[in-house]
DNA sequence: TTGTACGCGTTATCAC
DNA sequence: GTGATAACGCGTACAA
């Protein structure tokens, strides 16, 4: 591995003329400048992270926390916050919760701390991660994949409620009066916003109010979910809190023989890719996670900076209507 | 920020006390190894990795190469890997190409080498990513996701041969002979060995070859394939490459007014998990992800200290029976 | 068993 | 505009 003394001796300058180059500094010939370029490239030589990091004691890393797997949701937007961290010279770390104890918790928070982020990404239950966060005393700056500029973390996403909002309006439009909410899992900030903009819309449209069931995002707590409120059928409709519960949901509903839409609709949340090819095709409420999860890095990078010019960070929801939620049958 | 010299201070020792304390060197006294133990508790030290990496010129990085965004698949293996490497103590550098450009390719493959990545794992396009490799005359260990101990890179997984022999096969068993298959993304290991898993399977049966439908594993393709194959009517079963295909193609016939398992079988492979929540239920080769993730860290980690001793890898695939398939109608 | 000196590759500071 | 020198925090070699 050639280091810049070795760039230096071969450009006839001194090592620290290399660093002006690399760093961009004003103040350099051209000419220098130049010679010290072909001798980097000659050298195919790479500045060494960790010996930047050692004397600006700078990582230029950011973590991201996970606590599900394989979601299309968040590693999409993990593959989002990694370009646009990339972009702004920073590094990315994922840590994934093992499980959800919160010694797997504080396993990966402390994981990430060892590799000295400047600032971390949630995506994942978002109380358990302060509370560690301040047990470990660490004024760490984070975000929530999901939160917005200017709202407190402890605060519920507008936007989400707003999504949530759009879903569940588009029953009662529909005719329902008789709703009921698949939950996320508790302690997820998006989980609970969602829940919230349902129940606003609910209350504002003087429905009434099916307590949520509390889920935990997967197909199989949809499917078991389904199964069990096919036996209730005090309700017409169901929102759930994301897609893969909402296609569990539709199993379970059909192995009950209850038929969707025609028995029951469903709307479910995220605007998965395969939404529109299960059968029904899902009427749900898209989100960009791409575009979150750039936000995420742009309000982290703001927080982190001191700079909260809280730049015009939006990411609109929008309701994609499928088949999966109809009129219900008049009775 | 806390070092070595403030705990050794704080212990009344040498910072090589400490240093040695944190390597577990043996020949230390139980009770000054204690004392250091207390201090750096005390000051909540953690060791500088930057400085560790500097002085070892180890990075005790490994790097993640990405070719698909959110898919189940690959970030189940992500988390795992993470874990693993995590274990052995390794922190994991994923870079995600931004697409399928070979620019993007240089692009990731080049920010990897730049955080001094001692392993690659790849799980992109094989053969490119190869060649970026070797363009740039890194001799950078690497393993792709699906590699066998002891297959060369350039070979095809016998495993994933395995697997979609069972896939197809299954098929035969029921009894079709008209059989298509619907590879996934030119250019990936896995589609590649998929695809002559399948033929090899038709040609031992000593039935028709269909020509393989190239694919890129999204459902959208599927839908299309499904739609277009519906014209054809020339075949009564298809394989599919993955799940999401398998049921992006169900899509595509149930719009073509063909009805999945009557009129035409269709077999995917991954097991994400919505298969056995879609409709009709999804037959598919069940696929370990998380056992994938584990044994490439091994692998890497065999290959990166030149003790390959190959250890005993096993990741079965199993076929997991569902509606989406059944015999052919008698005709 | 423990301590001292040195260097890893870079940036910051101050000369020239 | 450019160069010398001193850190940064740690591990290795050697000395005690």
């Amino acid at each position: 591995m050639p280091s810049m003394r070795d760039v230096a001796r071969l450009a006839n300058v001194s090592h620290q003329t290399v660093s002006r180059v690399i760093n961009e500094h004003p103040s350099l010939r051209p000419e220098t400048r130049q010679r010290v370029l072909d001798a980097m490239e000659a050298l195919q030589y790479r500045p060494n992270r960790a010996a930047r990091a050692l004397v600006t004691s700078r990582s230029r890393t950011i973590g991201v926390l996970l606590g599900t797997r394989g979601e299309y949701g968040p590693s999409s937007s993990v593959a989002a916050i990694e370009e646009a961290a990339r972009e702004a010279g920073y590094l990315v770390n994922t840590a994934n919760l093992a499980d959800g104890s919160p010694e797997a918790l504080v396993e990966a928070v402390d994981h990430l701390l060892e590799q000295a982020i400047e600032g971390l990404v949630v995506i994942a239950p978002q109380v358990r991660v302060f509370d560690v966060l301040s047990d470990l005393r660490v004024g760490l700056p984070f975000v929530s994949l999901q939160s917005e500029p200017g709202e407190l973390r402890t605060e519920t996403s507008t936007h989400q409620m707003h999504g949530a909002r759009l879903a569940t309006e588009h029953l009662i439009t529909l005719g329902h009066r008789e709703i009921v909410h698949v939950a996320g899992a508790q302690d997820w900030i998006e989980a609970d916003s969602r829940m919230r903009g349902f129940l606003d819309a609910i209350s504002d449209a003087d429905l009434r109010t099916h307590p949520p069931v509390l889920g935990d995002w997967t197909a199989e707590f949809g499917y078991y979910a389904g199964r069990e409120l096919a036996r209730r059928r005090d309700f017409t409709a169901v929102f759930a809190a994301n897609d893969v519960m909402a296609i569990g949901l539709m199993h379970g509903f059909r192995d009950a023989g209850l038929d969707v839409p025609r028995a029951v609709s469903v709307v479910g949340f995220d605007d998965i890719p395969l939404a529109p090819h299960v059968w029904p095709p899902l009427t749900t409420v898209h989100q960009d996670f791409q575009a979150l999860g750039r936000r995420a890095v742009a309000l982290l990078l703001d927080e982190m900076h001191g700079t909260s010019e809280a730049s015009e960070h939006e990411v609109a929801h929008r309701l994609v209507v499928r088949a999966s939620a109809a009129p219900p049958l008049a009775t």
